[in-house]
DNA sequence: AACTAAATGTAGCCTAGGCTACACTTTGGC
DNA sequence: GCCAAAGTGTAGCCTAGGCTACATTTAGTT
């Protein structure tokens, strides 16, 4: 048996163990790479429904990105399948997409009528609610849902 | 005066206005690039506390990534000036990387006991607010504690 | 004190997501 | 119908943040 190496130091009290955190963390990195494609997929829905198009370039003016960039990420959507796209003729979603860009806009709905309902100014609501939806799993929204109903 | 191109379409009805929008967005963007800064010191500063050490390798082990990726993320943190290190010997924090941490923690306790007030399960709780931390401002912050100094 | 395992650091690769610059289509105003 | 302005697409650059592979240093066991 080869000999162990001593712990250096004792172990943490305060913090989650090492594999609790790190799986944390983990889908925490996750939730952070799909937050892009969530919010085109919101946007352009959103865009198809009142103006019936949705250009790389409103999207991007939407997004305060260059067109460049929007286009490169319209490129990544439809490569993980969410959204199509006719050269010089707008994007559009497939079925995939469209039920992400449903997903996405009711829990957009729901986390800020979460925040203003325990008292947070419309503003900071809307603003804050762009962000945290990406990391608001379904049993979370489910309680959201449950707490608006009891009170609101 | 050149002449000015008709818009394609009307204007969308339902969105929030274009500037608005794009800040918004803009504003998100800047908080996931300070997010994992914010989460660096945050781990940082629980192991020293709880420990007195802060090495690479336990902060990998904690955070799930390799420990070539902590490396350079504590190099992030010495060139914004948070942390400082000696090569063999661990991180620490500068003040401001104390200060940070100091105000991660309390908000992340923050947005936990809320996610709970409302009837978000513990364990949801805990992963949930890994994430949605980063996007709670000050004027939100304020809001939860008095919601959770009225309820809770 | 030597040896070996662990930790640490470095190098180099990849992808995502920003950007600017430039080329090519489309289209509205004349 | 022309043609300039707007929109679209492509190329090439950058940084952040992942990774693996390998070199170097430290330290526990004997
Ligand atoms: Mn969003
Ligand atoms: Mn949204
Ligand atoms: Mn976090
Ligand atoms: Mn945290």
């Amino acid at each position: 048996m080869p000999p162990t190496r001593a712990a250096r130091r004792p172990a943490a009290t305060e913090l989650p163990a090492e594999p609790t955190q790190a799986r944390r963390f983990g889908k925490a990195r996750t939730a952070q790479s799909t937050a892009l494609l969530e919010d085109y997929a919101e946007l352009i829905a959103d865009l198809l429904a009142s103006g019936g198009e949705a250009r790389p370039t409103d999207i991007a003016r939407r997004l305060g990105v260059s067109h460049a960039t929007a286009i490169k990420t319209i490129a990544r959507l439809k490569r993980e399948g969410l959204a199509t796209a006719r050269p010089y003729r707008g994007v559009f979603l497939t079925e995939a997409g469209e039920a992400l860009a449903a997903r996405v806009k009711s829990r957009h709905r729901l986390v800020v009528d979460l925040l203003r309902a325990v008292g947070v100014p419309s503003e900071a609501a809307e603003q804050d609610a762009e962000g945290i939806e990406h990391h608001v799993s379904d049993t979370t929204l489910l309680a959201f849902g449950r707490f608006l109903k009891a009170h609101g």
